[in-house]
DNA sequence: GTCTATATCGCGATAGAC
DNA sequence: GTCTATCGCGATATAGAC
């Protein structure tokens, strides 16, 4: 009975674990081609399978499409929210300065997540539009509270918290969504590390100077 | 003869004029469903037309595609140069509010062709790559070389300039790229133009205070 | 220029043997 | 679980009458 247990588990590990690299091989695709450009065939042909056998795993081409939006929501929310948990003792810059080096990393460490979700919500978020709503927005409005909550108490200067927000998400982003534009701006093939620390470091700049408090008298 | 040629030009016009036309139904339809996603017999009902009659002036969707695209450059640059054109007797505070002012314009004014330029870039710039090669990087550099001249001259501090540009890039662009989720957090259906006023002073006081030169002594 | 009709293809999805 | 075979649909694109 062990011995039943344990393999049916092993078999479940399995499946799981090809399941993952079917996601990891599918967001990149989503990414290159977008939804409707993205055939089951490339996909599948990528991870090394059929595109039967794939549809033995995912038995929908959407089922796979939120799949990899759910991964890609699950990473983003495991490195967001440890920092929103900012506790009140910690210095506002430095919780910015944090926030503003995990989202830059995720850029970085996960490009294609960044840029499928991105096309999802330019295209209007017709079919991950309710995940957002329920995942997303209580995460932002969570960090505009704590940013309001800085304001109330004389912490940072009095901006405009939502659009602040929306500034910093946005200036983050685009380092993986824009990678192509800069890449040739920069004329170079790819974005190096190098120049990442330079966002983090201009952005960490405008956003801490935006938000510095009239100096005490 | 003149009635020849009048009436020549005229047809001329009249199909130049259904051209943009059908350009301007597409530029939405591949906003909101992607290069593959958008069909052309779609457009060609958004548009009054059958998909046959749109083949005729369009041989096939990729041209269609490309005339899209042009268009939206054609549209941004003639905003984007004017401004660029700014003597050295102009105070960069002040070009910078109107680069920040004119880009959100454009994000407010021409949301759907924000978002197809914004989706092409991200999924690899693959089809218009070296249109942006040649009309965008340009035009961004002399952008870059400007901010490079006023740190140099001791006018603004020295920042870094390239990812200046970036930031403001990416924080205009998210106004029209990222509405959706905007909406979802502001808790309304679309962006009024309360939130673009709101949204040009908080980028304002990012960028000038992030360029702020230390005070004369 | 606009219509009807159609060619041709690739797509997502299914059926059933093993 | 993986294979071969195939269905049905909608897509781009074309041909030819008027």
């Amino acid at each position: 009975m062990d011995d039943k247990l344990a393999g049916a588990s092993r078999r479940m590990q399995n499946r799981g674990r090809l399941e993952g690299d079917i996601a990891a091989v599918a967001v990149r695709v989503f990414a290159e081609c977008g939804y409707e450009g993205a055939s089951v065939a490339t996909i599948a042909e990528q991870a090394g399978l059929s595109k039967q056998n794939l549809m033995y795993y995912y038995p929908t081409k959407q089922v796979l499409y939120e799949r990899v939006l759910d991964d890609v929501l699950d990473d983003w929310l495991a490195r967001m929210t440890q920092l929103a948990a900012a506790g009140p003792d910690d210095a506002p810059a430095d919780v910015l300065r944090a926030y503003i080096q995990a989202k830059l990393r995720f850029s970085r460490e996960q490009p294609y997540a960044s840029r499928v979700y991105a096309m999802e919500v330019i295209a209007g978020a017709r079919l991950y539009g309710e995940q957002i709503r329920e995942r997303v927005v209580p995460v932002l409005r969570r960090d505009i509270e704590t940013f309001e909550r800085w304001i109330a108490a004389g912490r940072i200067a009095p901006v405009n918290a939502t659009h602040l927000l929306f500034a910093i998400w946005a200036m983050t982003q685009s380092y993986a969504d824009f990678a192509p534009q800069m890449a040739l701006v920069l004329g170079r093939d790819d974005l190096s590390g190098h120049d990442f620390s330079d966002a983090e470091d201009t952005i960490a700049r405008m956003v801490l100077a935006a938000v510095q408090p009239p100096a005490e008298k």
